[in-house]
DNA sequence: AAGACATAGGGAGGTTACCTCACTAAGAGG
DNA sequence: CCTCTTAGTGAGGTAACCTCCCTATGTCTT
């Protein structure tokens, strides 16, 4: 092993970005499990648990103050997690099962649900933040300041792209 | 929507490579799907095989070649799509079955097993490498070859920083 | 007011891409 | 020969999704 003496050059295949962007990720969501072992949380319900406290960029401040007061429906959290509606309801139902967010009536919309953080949901969300911050930063910190800003260019521009 | 304008200046909490990473990478995953799906194999068998043939990257080609007409035990198979011995056995099983891929024993060991392509395994492989190929264009064409660069570059990077 | 149609949520059930644990057959070293 | 390790696999499980179908509403049209 170790026989990185690849000197009769490249071959012409190289080895794909795609291949690239699976292992990166991969690896990523690796450490996060093991990140979020502790705290009882898989990724997946840590992502939606971001989401209900308003985690969307793509929202103004005032929409996200609101947003936390009065909750969001189970189809705007699909929306912001790119999952089917179907899937929302499943991932808030195991949030709601751990005490970490609350359902209840739309008041204008009897069809609609409002879902919203409890405060041990908070408190958890921004403890796991803080914790998961550090971890990413240890996994990106392979990548100087600036080539991490470059990645997250490029990541952006990818996913629009396709939007 | 396309409210871009975050004119009141960016939130200090950036977008979360992470989160960037995810979806990025859920969308290129959910092309490949699409992609391979006329050829009834899924990502991760695609990926398996093309590892049987000797996809690679750090193996001189001499080895390669080696590879390509001895075959490659389970093992070895598992280590380079980072999985478990178990999985390789399951997805090997799959292709197997589909007749891509064939078993034999090892002569030399008799614990042992060489996969190998089959000529069908061959041929699709470069069929749909081709097709792949056609498509990861089409979802990094996004980018500019510069930047494409560039995000292999740090992928890369960061696959061999957590190695 | 009466339909027609769309939308919100959830029940049932499925898939993909993994994993661990326990076991057998076989090689390797003392 | 006896132990220790390794190669492969059966059994069984999990996370993160999905689609299809169904009910209760809201909304729009006539």
């Amino acid at each position: 092993m170790t026989a990185t003496g690849s000197a009769a050059g490249d071959a012409p295949e190289s080895p794909d970005l795609g291949d690239l962007m699976h292992a990166a990720f991969r690896r990523l969501r690796h450490r996060w499990s093991h990140q979020l072992a502790p705290f009882e949380l898989t990724p997946y319900q840590f992502r939606a648990l971001g989401t209900v406290g308003g985690g969307g960029r793509d929202h103004s401040h005032a929409e996200h103050e609101r947003a936390a007061r009065e909750g969001l429906r189970l189809k705007d959290i699909a929306d912001r997690l790119r999952i089917a509606p179907r899937s929302a309801t499943e991932v808030i139902d195991q949030l709601e099962a751990k005490g970490l967010v609350e359902r209840r009536p739309d008041p204008a919309d009897r069809r609609a649900t409002r879902i919203k953080l409890t405060p041990a949901g908070l408190a958890l969300r921004d403890e796991v933040r803080e914790a998961r911050r550090r971890e990413a930063g240890d996994y990106f910190s392979a990548l100087s300041q600036r080539d991490r800003a470059e990645l997250a260019r490029l990541l952006a521009e990818l996913v629009r792209g396709q939007e």
